[in-house]
RNA sequence: GUCUCAGUAGCUCAGUAGGAUAGAGCAACAGCCUUCUAAGCUGUGGGUCGGGGGUUCGAAUCCCUCCUGAGACGCCA
């Protein structure tokens, strides 16, 4: 509707002595479809004209009924109505989905931007549990959100490959691994190994010296630590592909945290040369209480660094070598402090991007009301998660169509929408508690829902055997049923809410909006027939109408991750 | 203790660049398949928008304060 909010403001901004722009801000959605199209109330502008907001409305509706644009105008207090010409404004909708769907909703105001995307970024030798999918599937929408955009995306998966974990990770594989079953299931394996050694260590202190001493080892090159690393780097990488190639998600770099360690002392030293370090408590740090932050450590007491510096010479990696102009971290909430801090020192270090860095947090994943702790073993993995969904999916289309072809395809794209979506739902900063009963929960607000009613549509389109070409004449002289224009309507807010979504860097907002077309589809499917239509005509527009919210709900389900059978 | 984030129907949440009677889904109950996929559609019941102040023509939305929950707060990431 933006195009028409427009319309609307270049009309009434002569009249009211505001900017177009401001204006078109103003224009909003009438709470009840009788009173109209689009409205714009005129409170507003009544103290600066000195007039009451019914007499500007009056104006206003004078202005805007002079310009022959729309339907009708009418005024209802301080309230000026606006039914727009539908027929054409299905034609314009109708017709942008039939060429490019993505006109209806990029413009390309990216191009030219580049960014750094991180997300995903899992640890190595722990296993991908269901928490891990709020970065995964956040991270990958937005960078499709961005690309559609006209921005050059890299993603990137800063793997957890570095720290002294590795070290009770050696000492543990050493003592009771093997490799057998580490290669038949790495993350799983080698998270026993981990926890059976927190909990042996809590009886034998002597172990963490051990593992300290085998971290030293790592570090210093020694052969058989580097090599027990590397290989538990690798298993661990095949096994986190496999789910990536489930869940749709790709990285442009994949880059450890490892691949930092020389490049950290770059860092230390420019800090030290603009005189931002300073000696606290043993610690080497940069001082932010001008900033009211608490200060960013660098350098440990024992001359280590620590993940700020890090995460430093990965930005600066970023941003130089990579060529991201503004970098975006898709990590949990609970690092807000941390990434303050990072930015802050970017900021000092006279890197003027630093202001673009965004850090996108989200609330955090529990499990029956607890925290998930991988330490303590408890995690829910995310392979057992799909493996419900998918199995859940299966059994549905057993028992609703099993004549469907493919079914196991079928099921696999259903099974890990229902996962997915239900994640990018809601507002990312939520808790969520993680419940069985709502991820295999196929009915309402839910990724099968979206994808049903797209599957419907093609059903009709099949059942019409409609091939690609329509002749669009139609569209502008038939009178749109109540249930048509509703779904037009939800569909003309496609570049409004993209655009918001991309500000906000919010792809649940995608996900609202596909949920509010597949509602005005589902309602138009109802309420009218399209195949068995009175006239041609109708029968013509109807057709490109549902057409046009396949393409529609499709390209939804594609920025966020999901997949969108044709048939299930 | 300090800071940050959250608090809307029984449950999960939309709505928060101030606007008209606060909306969905789930669950419950009642309808709708001789017609294009019923994983759907329609209806009913269900609300001190955490409490209290304030700003405004108008507040779930902005400000102050209190309550509750989560997280963070120097050598893990």
């Amino acid at each position: 509707m933006k195009s028409q909010k427009f319309t609307i403001a270049e009309l009434v901004a002569p009249v009211v002595g505001l900017p177009t722009v401001e204006i078109a801000g103003l224009v909003e959605y009438p709470p009840n479809p009788d009173l109209g199209d689009l409205a714009l109330p005129c409170f507003r502008f009544a103290k600066q004209l000195r007039k009451a907001p019914t007499e500007i409305a009056k104006e206003v509706a004078a202005v805007l009924t002079e310009s022959g644009n729309f339907k009708d105008v009418a005024v209802a207090g301080g309230y000026v109505n606006v039914y727009v010409a539908q027929g054409a404004v299905a034609k314009e909708v109708v017709g942008a989905l039939r060429t490019e769907p993505q006109n209806l909703f990029a413009e390309k105001r990216l191009i030219g931007d580049s960014a750094a995307i991180d997300y995903s970024s899992p640890n190595i030798a722990k296993p991908f549990g269901v928490g891990h999918l709020r970065s995964t599937m956040i991270g990958h929408a937005i960078a499709n959100l961005l690309r559609e955009d006209g921005s050059r995306v890299i993603g990137i998966n800063h793997l957890g490959d570095w720290g002294t974990q590795f070290g009770k990770n050696i000492a543990a594989y050493r003592m009771w691994g093997d490799e057998e079953t580490v290669r038949k299931n790495p993350t799983r394996e080698l998270l026993e190994l981990y926890v059976r050694f927190h909990a042996e260590a809590e009886k034998h202190p002597a172990l963490d010296d051990e593992a300290r001493a085998w971290f030293k080892r790592l570090e210093d090159g020694d052969e058989e630590a580097r090599s027990l690393w590397q290989w538990f780097i690798d298993e661990s990488l095949k096994a986190f592909q496999a789910t990536y190639d489930r869940l749709g998600v790709h990285h442009e770099q994949v880059l450890g945290e490892s691949f930092y360690n020389d490049k950290m002392d770059a860092v230390v030293e420019e800090l030290k040369e603009k005189g931002l370090l300073t000696e606290s408590e043993g610690a080497e740090v940069v001082d932010l209480s001008a900033y009211d932050l608490p200060p960013c450590i660098i350098r440990k007491s024992d001359g280590a660094t620590i993940y700020a510096t890090r995460d430093l010479a990965a930005a600066l990696y970023r941003h130089d070598v990579l060529g991201g102009n503004r970098l975006i971290y898709v990590v949990g909430a609970e690092q807000t402090l941390h990434f303050q801090q990072v930015f802050k020192v970017l900021e000092l270090m006279g890197r003027e991007w630093a202001k673009d860095c965004r850090h996108v947090a989200f609330g955090m994943m529990k499990y029956n009301g607890e925290r998930l702790s991988t330490r303590r073993g408890k995690v829910v993995y995310l392979e057992d998660v799909l493996e419900k969904a998918v199995a859940e999916a299966r059994r549905i289309i057993d028992e609703k169509n099993p004549e469907l072809p493919n079914k196991d395809d079928v099921a696999e794209a259903i099974g890990i929408g229902a996962v997915v979506f239900n994640d990018l739902k809601n507002y990312r900063m939520h808790d969520v508690d993680f419940r069985y009963e709502d991820v295999l929960n196929f009915d309402g607000e839910t990724g099968p829902y979206v994808q049903y009613t797209h599957a419907r549509a093609c059903s009709v389109l099949r059942k019409a055997g409609v091939k690609d070409n329509f002749d669009s004449s139609s569209a502008s002289d038939v009178v749109l049923q109540p249930s048509e224009w509703r779904l037009i309507v939800e569909m003309n807010k496609a570049n409004e809410m993209f655009e918001r979504a991309i500000d906000q860097l919010d792809p649940s907002l995608i996900a609202r909006l596909v949920l509010d077309v597949c509602h005005a589809f589902n309602r138009f499917y109802h309420d009218v027939p399209i195949l068995g239509a009175d006239t041609e005509s109708e029968k013509e527009f109807r057709l490109e109408l549902t057409d046009a919210s396949r393409r529609f709900i499709a390209y939804c389900l594609n920025l966020l991750g999901l997949r969108a059978p044709e048939a299930m």
